[in-house]
DNA sequence: TATTGTTATACTCTATAACTATA
DNA sequence: TATAGTTATAGAGTATAACAATA
């Protein structure tokens, strides 16, 4: 089935996003939404990309007004990444406009293939997350 | 769970690949054990990618000798890929070296897990292929 | 000396546009 | 004129290596 998900990953990444961000860059906006504020290494471990990369991923959002960054109260080297009230509002109007995409596909499932579906998300998050050591990582 | 697949295709794309193919590449080859020769047109259908990309592909492919390219028998324009013995005995290898990881992986979760992953993996593919008018596309 | 984060650089994969050859 | 395939070129995304600042 990696193949299938290779293929999906490719139909997904070119998907049409109306607001011009890599799917990255959502997910890290995903990820701020659940857990909070995070720090860009934190970011880089959730999403399992090098540190160099979630450098660019976040300059990226930042440019677009997505993402405050803060000094650490504690440790100056510490940066801290919160979402601005702009991105919240693209993550809600991202996720409904997802949905219809993902409603068309669901439509030609039945019920019980959706399920399916819908379970197996959470377990492929179990399964990455447990090489990158993030305990509790969850499904977007 | 979009993000779920994004990170899973990243981390099964910088997997150890001790024969140094992408995971476009082997998915190729994969469709060519299954379905037999194609051209490459059909093969960058199939794969959904376009035809200057295919090229590529088999370019790598043939340069290790994993498929032959001959003339079409009807119809000078085209070529025909085939596999070569390399090749499939790559395949199988592959395949055995993979499972084990995902034996690994498998064995954190329950049977019923287990079997909510193997039919996920057939309903991705319908999912995909339905968008790429490709009928009969099967699991991998 | 170790760690956080950044900059500089290069690589991989894919795409679009333009070209060649066969039909 | 239309189609199969290739070549040329560009862009997105990520990685490694080297560097700056702080602990």
């Amino acid at each position: 089935m990696r193949m299938s998900l290779m293929r999906l990953a490719r139909r997904l990444r070119s998907e049409p996003s109306s607001h011009g961000l890599s799917l990255t860059q959502v997910a890290t906006l995903a990820t701020l939404d659940l857990h909070g504020p995070l720090t860009p290494r934190e970011l880089a471990v959730r999403e399992q990309v090098q540190p160099p990369s979630m450098t660019r991923i976040l300059a990226g959002l930042e440019e677009r007004d997505l993402v405050t960054r803060t000094r650490h109260a504690g440790d100056g080297r510490r940066h801290v990444i919160a979402l601005t009230e702009v991105a919240t509002d693209l993550l809600r109007e991202d996720r409904l406009r997802h949905d219809a995409w993902l409603a068309l596909r669901l439509a030609e499932l039945t019920e019980g293939e959706a399920d399916v579906l819908r379970a197996a998300g959470s377990l492929l998050d179990r399964l990455t997350a447990h090489e990158a050591g993030v305990p509790g990582a969850a499904q977007a």
